[in-house]
DNA sequence: CGCAAGTTTGACGCTGCTCAATCACTGTGG
DNA sequence: CCACAGTGATTGAGCAGCGTCAAACTTGCG
C-alpha cells in the first residue's frame, strides 16, 4: 500500500530510509468505521492518534446555544493531531462524515516515534503550520466575504485538496458528502440560506452539486470570484521548497 | 531582565540551565520601533525573527477588495512566527499598533537553537498548538456569534492574556491601542457598527472604553454573555499539565 | 490655531435569519 | 411491492442585523 502519510511529510523535508520505515510500521491494520461515529471528543485526552486512509471527517465544536461550528475537513491521507498528546486536553472533536477507513496509533506510539526521529517531529511541526495558515484564511473567508463568495472560496479548496490526493475526476467531479446543514455550520451561515447561495453558483453556471458529488465547472471564475489562491494550502513543490527542505534536514 | 520567553516555554516544557541560558542569549540588543511599521511582510521570506518586548503588534492580510482582516494579537512577550524558516514565504503581514520594543533574532540563528535544543523545538511546537487553537476560537466567534457576544469575547480574552504577562491593572483596567477601525477588521464588521455595539457594552455597565484604555466592569457577566471559557489560551499550569510537561521532556 | 485621525450619528436598504410548510429521496417493515 | 417514516432539500413571507453613505463632531498634535 501506498503510504499517502509519507508523500505528504515529504512535502515538507527530506527523510530517509530509516524514518520510511518508522513510518511504514506506523500504518497497520487498518479499522473500518461508521459515518457518524466521532473518532475524538472534545475535552478529553484521547489515548489514540488516527490517520485516515479513506473517507471524509471533520473538525467541530458545539456552542451553548446549540449551534456548531465545523473548523476544517479531513480527507483521505489526513492525519488528525499527531499532537495530541502534547496538550492536557482537545478543544474540539472529531467526527466522520461518510464511512472510513482509518489506522490508529497508541499516543504513546507517536511520542516514541518523534522522539527517536527529529525530522519526522519536524515534518509534523510542519504540518501544523499548514493547518493553522488554512484557519487563517477561513478567518478571512467568514469574516470578510459575502455567502456567494465564501462558498466558492470553500468549494475551491476543497476542490484544490481532492486533486492533490487524487481524488477529482478528469470532469473536475469528486465525492462531496456534506449536507447542506454541515456546509452552513463551516460557512457561518443557514442551511437555508446556503441552499439559496446554491442555486445561484447553479445558475452562475460554476457548479453541479446533487448525490453527494460536486462538479466544478469553471475553476478558473470560481477562484476569480472568491479570490481564492492555493498557496496557503502547500501542496506544491516548487525549487524554493526543494532546497527549504534540505535546509531543515540539519543533524543535529 | 525577566525573560519572558523562557515563563512562556516554561508553561509547556520542562527547561534545564543550559536551555534556559541558550534562549536568554537571544534575548538582547533591543530596538525601538515605531507604531505603524510592519516587522514582517506578507509574501516575502523574512530573515528574522521577531521577540516582542513591549507593545502591541497584529497579523493582517489585505484583500483584493480594499478589505483588511485581522488574525490575532502580539501582546508583551510574545513571539512572532519562530517557524519562519520552515515556509517558503509567509501568508500574513506583521505589523505594530503602538510603538514597540523588539529583539531581532536571525532565522539561521533560531534554526541553529531548535536543531540543538530539541526541548526547545518542542515547546515552540507546542506555542504554534495553542495559536491554532486561538484561531479556531476566532473562526466560532466570527461564524457563530452576533456582533454583541462577538465583542465581548474578543475583550475578554484580551483582558486574559494581558493579566497573564501582568498588565492589567487592579480595577481590570488595560492598554488597548487599537482603533474602532481595527476591531471592526478584527471581528468581521464595519467601524460604524462596532461603534454602535461598543455603545451598548458601555450602557449594558459591561466596559469603560476610552483613550485607548478598557476597563472591565464586569468580567463574569461578560464572559458568560459572549460563551468565552478560556482553556484554549493554556495560560494555566494546572496539575495535569506539570506531568504533561515531564512526560514530554523525554531525552532521545 | 488648524489639520488629521478617529468617533459618533442618522437615514436607508440589502443580506441573511426566522419560522413554517412542502417536496424529494431512501431505507424499512408489513 | 407498497406504505410510511425520517432525513435532507426547497420555497415563501416577513423581519432584523448589519452595511452603506454621508455628514458632524471630538480629540490629539504640530
Amino acid at each position: 500500500m501506498n503510504n499517502t502519510l509519507v508523500t505528504k511529510l515529504r512535502r515538507f523535508i527530506e527523510l530517509d530510509e530509516g524514518e520510511v520505515a518508522a513510518l511504514d510500521r506506523l500504518v497497520r491494520d487498518p479499522h473500518s468505521v461508521k459515518a457518524g461515529v466521532d473518532l475524538i471528543e472534545e475535552g478529553t485526552n484521547p489515548e489514540n492518534v488516527f490517520l485516515l486512509l479513506g473517507g471524509w471527517g471533520y473538525r467541530y465544536s458545539l456552542l451553548h446555544n446549540g449551534g456548531r461550528q465545523i473548523f476544517g475537513y479531513l480527507l483521505p491521507g489526513d492525519l488528525c493531531d499527531v499532537h495530541v498528546f502534547m496538550l492536557d486536553k482537545m478543544d474540539h472533536s472529531i467526527g466522520l462524515l461518510s464511512d472510513a477507513t482509518v489506522v490508529k496509533v497508541p499516543a504513546d506510539e507517536m511520542l516514541e516515534l518523534i522522539n527517536r526521529y527529529p525530522r519526522i517531529e519536524r515534518a509534523l511541526w510542519i504540518a501544523t503550520l499548514v493547518t493553522e495558515s488554512t484557519l487563517r484564511q477561513w478567518v478571512v473567508n467568514i469574516g470578510r466575504r459575502d455567502a456567494f463568495e465564501r462558498t466558492a472560496h470553500l468549494f475551491c479548496e476543497l476542490w484544490q485538496r481532492m486533486q492533490a490526493v487524487g481524488l477529482v475526476s478528469v470532469t473536475d467531479q469528486f465525492d462531496l458528502p456534506l449536507t447542506q446543514i454541515e456546509l452552513a455550520d463551516t460557512l457561518g451561515m443557514t442551511s437555508v440560506h446556503i441552499n439559496r447561495i446554491l442555486q445561484r453558483l447553479r445558475e452562475a453556471g460554476l457548479i453541479v452539486l446533487g448525490k453527494r458529488r460536486l462538479t466544478i465547472l469553471d475553476p478558473r471564475r470560481l477562484a476569480d470570484i472568491s479570490g481564492f489562491d492555493p498557496d496557503y494550502l502547500r501542496l506544491d513543490a516548487t525549487p524554493q521548497h526543494v532546497s527549504l527542505r534540505s535546509r531543515l534536514s540539519l543533524v543535529r
